[in-house]
DNA sequence: TTTTGATGCATAAAAAAATTATGTATATTT
DNA sequence: AAATATACATAATTTTTTTATGCATCAAAA
């Protein structure tokens, strides 16, 4: 009965901010890492995470790597060029939003002006 | 050349805080206090607002009262106490977003445990 | 030993929520 | 007289997600 409690928009942001971190991580490693830090409050499900991996990657955002591991595959994905400056984008956007949602939910707090 | 910077999702517990502080607004009445609060920042849709109206309406979050001002006419809305939990409930889910991006994004600060 | 659960990728159909583009109409400002 | 601001609305499209599948390997449990 649980909401999906992820924003819209917001995945991709949480795909390039993990690949800044890590270096290269593979599809479920990101859905497993995403559970770990929210404690299972966020589910990013294989339906939205791999179409948004390809369409990044598509984008020029993302390399891929091929690893056969344990018989499995592995596709590492890891941040472009382009993808770096990307990510600085989307969290500065990320930063805009939260400043905005708090200045409309607390209106007490008023801006330094 | 200016993104949305409104997360998909948001456009709801935005009118609905709103309405809880305000008591009641009109449409274009919530564009321009969005417009306000966040310096420009945000900017609510007409195309996207009258259907969230109208759809928080008929789920019996909000009610509505016709008024003719200046020979215009102006839809007023209020939240119902359907709505008023609802918005409650909303704002629990952006805390829990926005602590969570945070935990993403920002790996030093750890949760206390 | 067989079946379940975890690992690992992927896509298709549908739903949700927005953007963009219109449309109507009145009041005010230039 | 024309442009801008006010005020509502909807339709077509796009974006992004959920839900539902599908395939395949490996480890653990029954």
């Amino acid at each position: 009965m649980k909401k999906q409690q992820l924003y819209k928009g917001s995945l991709n942001t949480i795909i390039m901010k993990l690949l800044e971190q890590h270096g290269k991580m593979y599809g479920y490693e990101i859905t497993q890492k995403v559970k770990e830090i929210t404690q299972g409050e966020m589910n990013i499900t294989e339906g939205a995470l791999y179409p948004a991996l390809h369409k990044m990657e598509a984008d020029g955002f993302l390399d891929v790597e091929m690893d056969r591991v344990d018989g499995r595959i592995r596709k590492y994905y890891k941040l472009t060029e382009s993808g770096v400056k990307e990510t600085v984008s989307r969290m500065e956007e990320l930063e805009n939003f939260v400043r905005n949602m708090q200045n409309i939910v607390n209106p007490n707090l008023k801006l330094g002006y």
